[in-house]
DNA sequence: CTTGACACCTAAATCGATTTAGTTTATACT
DNA sequence: AGTATAAACTAAATCGATTTAGGTGTCAAG
C-alpha cells in the first residue's frame, strides 16, 4: 500500500535508480526529469521507507534507553520524568527515534546485547548508574555508543552526565548546621546506586566540616520512594533521642518523612525539619514548600541526549564529562533547631 | 562487525538460505548441518538483524507513542508517567519496541502522516484525546492501526480505553453535598479534552443531582498543573462568597489549590474542602491525604498496549472499547462544610 | 539398467532503498 | 566522416534476512 520508488518509477516512465537520484539532487539528472519525479513523488506523498533506508545505512536511526527495573520505579519517579522530558526532546530535534524498553531485573545485559546484535538501536542512554555497573561494563566490551546519566565508580572513562551529589548533600547539611541542628538524620536511596553513594558521602561531608558527630541510629537507607521515608521517619522519630532535622536523599523521600511527621502532629520547619534533593516539580507546592537541592532534570536529559547523537556521528565532543554543582533551594521545611 | 548468516554461512560451508533454514528448524535440513549451524551461532552470538528482518516482513516492529505538546506537560503528569510504565511493559513482553517521540504543536499530524509513511512503526497509541481531534481523523484515513485513551465527541468507531470521568466527578459532587457543601467550585482543565469536557459536565450532573445551583463564578477553566490550580484556587478564595469546596479536575490541580489554601493560613478538609482526580503515587502523601478519585494508570497504559498489538496481528479483540468505572477515594482533604 | 522418490541443499527473487559502474545518445571537434 | 566527450540514463550489486523454485545425489523398486 504505502508508496515506493518503484511507484513513481513506474508513473514517470523511469527507473528506480533514476527516481532516487532525481529526488536526492543528483547532478546527472536532468531537470526536467527531476521536476516531474519531484512532483510526482510529492502527488503520491511518497516518504521513503525507514527501514529500507536504515538496512542500507546500517543505522538504526534510533537510541535506546532501558529503564532499569528494581524498585519498580521506572518512570513513576518525577525526576526521571523531567529527564525523559529532556530527551525526547532531543532526539525528536535531530529526527532520531527513542526507543523505551523495561528492562527485567535479571537479565538486562542480556537486553542490551540483544539490542546491540541486532542493530536496532545506534547508541544507549543509560540512567541510574550503580556504582559497580554490569551494563557499562558490557556497553565498553561491546564497543557500543552510551552516554550514562551518572558515574560509576571505578573506571569512568566514558562519556557521562552527573551532578556532584555529594557537594549538594553538604550544601544541605551547611545549611542546618547554620540552623542550630546538631542530631541530623539522613535517609538513603539503596547505596549501590553511584548517586545514592556520592549523596551519602556528601552527608559524612558535611557533618565533617561542621564538626558535628556521625551518629550510626540516624542513618537509614532504604528504598526510593515515599513509602519508604515514611517509615524510615517513623524509625527515627520513635528513637529515645529523635533526630532535630532529618536529610532525604531525594524529594520523595523527604515527602513520605514529611508525611509521617505531620501525621504525628509535628510542624515541618519548626518541629522537625526536613530536607530533599532533586527539586521535582511538587516541593514547591507541598506545605510546607521543601527546602531541598535543584537539579535541572531536564537539561540533564537533553545534554545526555546530544551527547550520545555526537558520539553516535562521531562528531567532536566538546566535553565528554560534566558534573553539574548543585544548588541549595531553602523552602519552609527547614528551620531553626527546636530549642 | 556483527555478525550475519554469511559469517555463519563461511564458516560451516554451506549456503546461506540453508544457515538461515537451519536456524529457523525448517524440515529439509539435515539434523547434523542443523546442529552445526546453530552451534556456530551462538558461539559467534548471531542474532538476526531486526531491521532486515522488518524490511523482509514489511513490518516495523515497534508502535508509536506521539507525546502531544501542549502545555508542555508530556511526561510531567504523573498520571501519564504511570501509563507509560504501563505501556512499556505490556510492550516490552511481546518484545515490540516502543518509540516516543515528542510532536510539536503545530504539525503534530505531519509527524504522524511521515511515521505512517515512512513505515517506522506498526500503529499508534494517541493520548490525550481531544473532543474534535484531527490524529484520529488522520489515522483513521490512513488505515493506521490505533488505540486511543479516551474518546472524541463524534463518531467513536475505534479502539480506545477509557474513564468514566462524568461519573467519577459525579461521585466527588455526591461526597462534598453529603458533607453539607452547598456552593461547589470546579477547577477545570482545557476543555477541548475529551477527558476535561467529560469531567465538567460530571460536575453540572452532580450539581443537578444534588439539587444545587450551578454558579457560574465558581466555575474556572485553566490549564493542567499546580500552578495553574493555584492561581484559580487564589482567585476562587477572593470570591465575595468564596466556595466552600473545590472540585479540581486532577490531581495536581487540587495539590495546586490546597497550596494557595494553606498558605492563606486555612485548613485544607476543615476551613475548605478540596478533591481532586486521578489518584496519582503523592496523594497519599500530602497533608492532608487528598480526596479523589482512583484510577489505575497504570492497567490503562497495558490495556492499551495489549489492545494496540492484538489489533496490529489481526487477532481478535474481546473488546474494542473499554470504560472503566471509577470510585471515590476519600481522605482528609475533604471534611464537613464550615457552619 | 532405468526410473522414481526422497533427502538435502543451493540459486534466484524479494523487501526498498542507494551506489558504482557502465551504456546509450547526442553534440562537438578535427 | 570519424572520434572524443559530455549528458542522461540504466543494470547490477549491496545491505541481511526469507522464501520459492529448482537441482543433485543416493537408494529402492521395477
Amino acid at each position: 500500500m504505502p508508496v515506493t520508488l518503484k511507484d513513481i518509477a513506474r508513473r514517470v516512465g523511469k527507473s528506480v535508480p533514476t527516481v532516487s537520484r532525481a529526488l536526492g539532487n543528483h547532478a546527472d539528472i536532468s531537470p526536467e526529469t527531476r521536476a516531474e519525479v519531484q512532483r510526482v513523488a510529492r502527488e503520491l506523498g511518497y516518504e521513503p521507507s525507514a527501514i529500507a533506508l536504515n538496512l542500507r545505512r546500517r543505522r538504526a536511526g534510533a537510541v535506546s534507553l532501558i529503564s532499569p527495573a528494581h524498585a519498580q520505579v521506572r518512570f513513576s519517579d518525577p525526576f526521571f520524568a523531567e529527564f525523559l522530558n529532556g530527551v525526547v526532546e532531543a532526539v525528536a530535534e535531530q529526527h532520531i527515534d527513542l526507543l523505551v524498553t523495561a528492562g527485567a531485573e535479571e537479565d538486562v545485559e542480556a537486553l542490551y546485547l540483544k539490542q546491540i546484535r541486532s542493530r536496532r538501536t545506534d547508541g544507549f542512554i543509560v540512567v541510574r548508574t550503580q556504582r559497580n555497573d554490569s551494563r557499562i561494563h558490557l556497553l565498553r566490551e561491546q564497543g557500543a555508543p552510551f552516554v550514562a546519566y551518572g558515574r560509576t565508580e571505578e573506571n569512568n572513562d566514558f562519556c557521562f552526565v552527573d551532578e556532584d551529589g555529594a557537594a549538594g548533600i553538604a550544601l544541605v547539611v551547611d545549611h542546618l548546621a547554620s540552623l542550630g541542628h546538631r542530631r541530623i538524620a539522613y535517609i538513603s536511596e539503596p547505596l549501590f546506586l553511584t548517586k545514592a553513594y556520592h549523596r551519602m558521602t556528601g552527608f559524612r561531608q558535611g557533618l565533617e566540616r561542621n564538626r558535628l558527630p556521625f551518629h550510626p541510629e540516624l542513618f537509614v537507607e532504604t528504598h526510593f520512594r515515599q513509602r519508604s521515608g515514611r517509615q524510615a521517619a517513623a524509625y527515627l522519630l520513635d528513637l529515645p533521642q529523635p533526630p532535630t532535622a532529618i536529610v532525604a536523599a531525594n524529594d520523595l523521600l523527604a515527602l513520605g518523612a514529611m508525611h509521617e511527621a505531620q501525621s504525628r502532629g509535628l510542624t515541618v520547619g519548626r518541629d522537625v525539619s526536613i530536607t530533599g534533593f532533586d527539586d521535582i516539580p511538587l516541593t514547591e507546592y507541598v506545605h510546607p514548600a521543601l527546602t531541598t537541592v535543584h537539579l535541572p532534570a531536564q537539561e540533564f536529559g537533553r545534554r545526555v541526549a546530544q551527547m550520545l547523537l555526537k558520539l553516535i556521528d562521531k562528531a567532536p565532543l566538546e566535553e565528554r564529562q560534566f558534573i553539574y554543582q548543585p544548588s541549595l533551594v531553602v523552602r519552609g521545611s527547614s528551620g531553626p533547631a527546636p530549642a
